[in-house]
DNA sequence: CTGTATCCTTAAAGATACTG
DNA sequence: CAGTATCTTTAAGGATACAG
């Protein structure tokens, strides 16, 4: 993976969002994190991931402040803060979506309430409930480069074409 | 990246999903194919990604069932199936907290309904309204393994002692 | 137990040239 | 325009040994 592709160049939500938490291992570890593990070793033995690894993720994560450490110098606990914890309904969405469409199995894990009541499929919600893809826009936002509005206008110019 | 680990074997929703979509230029392509991308070239284009890697993308995303090829052989069209629609929830929550938590910017791309109107945070929910991180609970499901079980009952008898 | 420090290996990105 | 075919490079994972 020669000069791994600079997301943050991007100027997109996601891209940045990937440049901080999207790759396999620091997923996993948040995943890890969510199920109540907090020690080293406990990650380590849960994921089967090589120590040197497992620190930079760790390291990584609580520079990102995803994570932050706890407990003592020589024993730490890392627990998730309120920026790692906000990751959760991304977390289950993709879970949902695994669950849904890329395992034959039943799932491994589920998600309820403290009382054990489910969690509902995460959906996108407007003003007048939910909406699927055919129900949603995109558009340039205050944020977007001259490049980016290009990109829309030129996108939006097409599929009228199409 | 030698022996890219194999994510499938770790039984896990969230591993499976990122199995799937779970690097860099694929979200992004999967993004690009919501906001109206279709050809080949306009992917290129937008992502500066190399042609050969774009086209293992598109023939893997296709195998996977997430775009289909339109359009003639000579001229194809990559649209989104169900499948990828479904991934909806997932990459609006993911850009989401990007927004939130990894942007001093403002966003470069908002989200709307058909006629304009914003959509809500993703959030999960339970049968009587919002859920946050501490409001939920794991636990292993009807395709557990018994590793799983065994990682489940380890890490809450843990947490009863800290 | 929680890391560091090395070394080795290789999957995969990128560039480039070429084809129908 | 939409790829395929090579070739080269290199970032990053894994293993192992060692340290506080």
């Amino acid at each position: 993976m020669p000069g791994k592709t600079d997301l943050s160049e991007l100027n997109c939500s996601l891209a940045r969002s990937l440049d901080i938490v999207g790759d396999w291992w620091t997923l996993l570890i948040v995943r890890d994190a969510f199920l109540g593990v907090r020690r080293f070793g406990d990650f380590q033995r849960s994921l089967g991931i090589a120590k040197n690894i497992l620190a930079t993720r760790l390291d990584q994560l609580c520079a990102d402040g995803i994570l932050a450490r706890g407990g003592t110098d020589k024993r730490p606990l890392y627990r998730l803060t309120d920026k790692g914890s906000g990751f959760l309904p991304a977390m289950v969405a993709l879970m949902q979506w695994g669950d849904r469409w890329a395992s034959g199995n039943k799932p491994p894990v589920i998600v309820t309430d403290a009382q054990g009541r489910p969690v509902k499929p995460v959906r996108l919600q407007g003003v007048r409930g939910d909406l699927d893809a055919q129900a949603i826009r995109f558009s340039p936002g205050p944020g977007a480069t001259a490049r980016t509005r290009a990109f829309f206008d030129e996108t939006s110019s097409k599929s009228r074409v199409e």
